[in-house]
DNA sequence: CTGGCCTATGCGTTTTCGCGAATACGTCAA
DNA sequence: TTGACGTATTCGCGAAAACGCATAGGCCAG
């Protein structure tokens, strides 16, 4: 922190750039399903196809989305392409967001059941 | 983990969850900033709106979004409006992210600098 | 009740984003 | 070179999201 003006321009400027690479890249469930089996092991294109039950061009422009939020890495072997996790604490970003969610949703159980009067109105459901 | 199906649809089950609440509420530049100045301390709306330099209605919208994701509590107190983090575990995940970026960035410097391979063309740039 | 302050919402517009279908590109085998 | 395979890209579209502006709603003082 400088701690000189009231919101430094050099975070909005940081937290731009976070945006613009990594939170737009986590931002489709899709990207989200293809990063955790890019977790368990790498993988190449249409084997992701295959699993998650999506064309392959929907794979391909998945990963460019995050190739290019350096979330993943590609590699060339022959005519296939291999993709792999870049760094595996996105992982773990993601499993505190999930952990997160499941002690809300708690908490929220809590005072439905309970007591009642929660923040405001509306807030996050248990589930749907 | 039920292993019994290539990716378990569990997973996709709670991944769109996620997605939905959490990825899709720091999906935007302007909500990473109220979240980290709200981090600081807890804010009214019209506070946040100064200090971010944007209209009043704007904020309330985006507040409203980060709301819905769980991220952050209101509290009326008269006629104004206290927002304030939920839980602030969120900084810690935006925190990683950060350091992952600056890692790669400097990683991918290195690469541009001395060797010249990099993984396959595309990827983040050092900045912009 | 009335006026003033703080906050939320509706509306119309513009931009962003993901998709399906078709197709181009790149690589290898023959 | 040709054909086959794996991957990336283009195009048109429809849905979602953010914005500015105006305005409605909530709350308190007088």
């Amino acid at each position: 922190m400088t701690s000189s003006d009231p919101l430094p321009s050099q975070l909005a400027q940081e937290l731009d750039l976070l945006h613009d690479r990594v939170c737009r890249a986590i931002g489709d469930p899709k990207r989200l399903m293809i990063l955790y089996a890019l977790h368990e092991r790498l993988r190449y294109v249409v084997e992701l196809a295959e699993e998650l039950g999506y064309p392959q061009p929907t794979i391909s422009r998945h990963l460019a989305a995050l190739h290019n939020g350096g979330l993943v890495v590609k590699e060339r072997h022959g005519q296939t392409v291999i993709y792999s996790l870049r760094d595996a604490r996105i992982i773990t970003v993601l499993d505190i967001m999930r952990e997160m969610l499941r002690d809300a949703a708690e908490e929220t159980a809590r005072m439905t059941s309970a007591g009642a009067d929660e923040d405001e109105g509306a807030g996050p459901d248990p589930a749907s």
